[in-house]
DNA sequence: ACCTGAACACCGTTCAAGT
DNA sequence: ACCTGAACACCGTTCAAGT
């Protein structure tokens, strides 16, 4: 039967979840498909658009928060969930900025302190890098370790991330 | 005569300074130095190893510092003022985090507060993330921009930086 | 010691032609 | 409408063989 957009979207994100981002290929995709690597061209615009597709299911169980904190923490397990999600949303992020749904959320919380639009804007962009740079950093160790290139893995993250994220937030009470 | 390595780094940092990182390839490199791709590792062991002289060089310009502000505004003109060079550096940062020796830098002015290693590490990684972020955020804008995939690329470039290290250090400062 | 030639195993994308 | 076959223009890396 015919090949549907989203058998692609799906086949695409079970090779992202089990083999990462340099296994996934267009012509990876086709041969898992059982189809011509141009079949996958009369339904996804190219691989960058299919790349953004994959990065909002990855944000999609993120959901809403109470607080500019909690939408941090759950935006990194978002995005640590799937592997080398950090870089995938890192890149549609970097096309589309403001695409990503949970981007818009928080800039929403942002605004309670007295910032104008510029600098909720601002702030929310600065925290964004410090989420994806950490878990991007967090991903690409794994990915090292299991290439044996790197010993092991620091178990200390979770807290590193904690801290990063309350020194931002100080700084926000702050201001 | 015989190729050096000098000849190829250099040929490689001209490439990325006249047409980015996604023109660096090895059989490119080759062909403006008038040699087969093979030829080059002789001299160097891979794209990655390349990658990362390339880091250092783009770096260097840095120096010293008094402040943790000047530095990180050092930082980002040094990443600034070669095409795709926060890209390049978050590569060779992603590998070797301890390798350019602004990062080390960055601990060593970082651990006037009253933190422990531990989160002096941290924190100078925090920094890290935004910088890297922010630079590659702009440098991507950049190049949309150059491919007309995008408007007008956002003037306030300065100032969001600005803004960013501002909350960054009030937080470093209450802690 | 240093490089060529040639190969291996790949890429993303397009498009005439078929059904 | 949807897909195949085949091509175009590339990749990074290795390695026997030449000088």
């Amino acid at each position: 039967m015919a090949l549907t957009r989203e058998q692609i979207v799906d086949a695409a994100m079970a090779i992202l979840r089990d083999y990462g981002l340099a296994d996934l290929s267009m012509r990876r995709l086709a041969r898992d498909l059982d189809v011509q690597p141009g079949a996958l061209y009369w339904h996804i615009k190219n691989k960058q658009d299919l790349l953004t597709v994959l990065a909002g299911m990855i944000l999609e169980p993120v959901g809403q928060a109470g607080t500019l904190r909690g939408l941090a923490l759950a935006i990194r397990r978002a995005l640590l969930s799937v592997r080398d999600g950090a870089e995938v949303v890192a890149l549609a992020h970097a096309l589309a900025p403001d695409a990503p749904s949970p981007m818009l959320h928080l800039r929403q919380l942002m605004a309670v302190q007295g910032l104008s639009a510029q600098e909720v804007q601002w702030a929310a962009d600065a925290l964004i890098h410090f989420i994806l740079g950490a878990a991007t950093q967090e991903q690409t160790r794994a990915g090292l370790a299991r290439a044996g290139l790197v010993g092991q893995l620091d178990d200390g993250a979770d807290a590193a991330f904690e801290f990063g994220l309350g020194l931002f937030l100080a700084g926000l009470a702050r201001s």
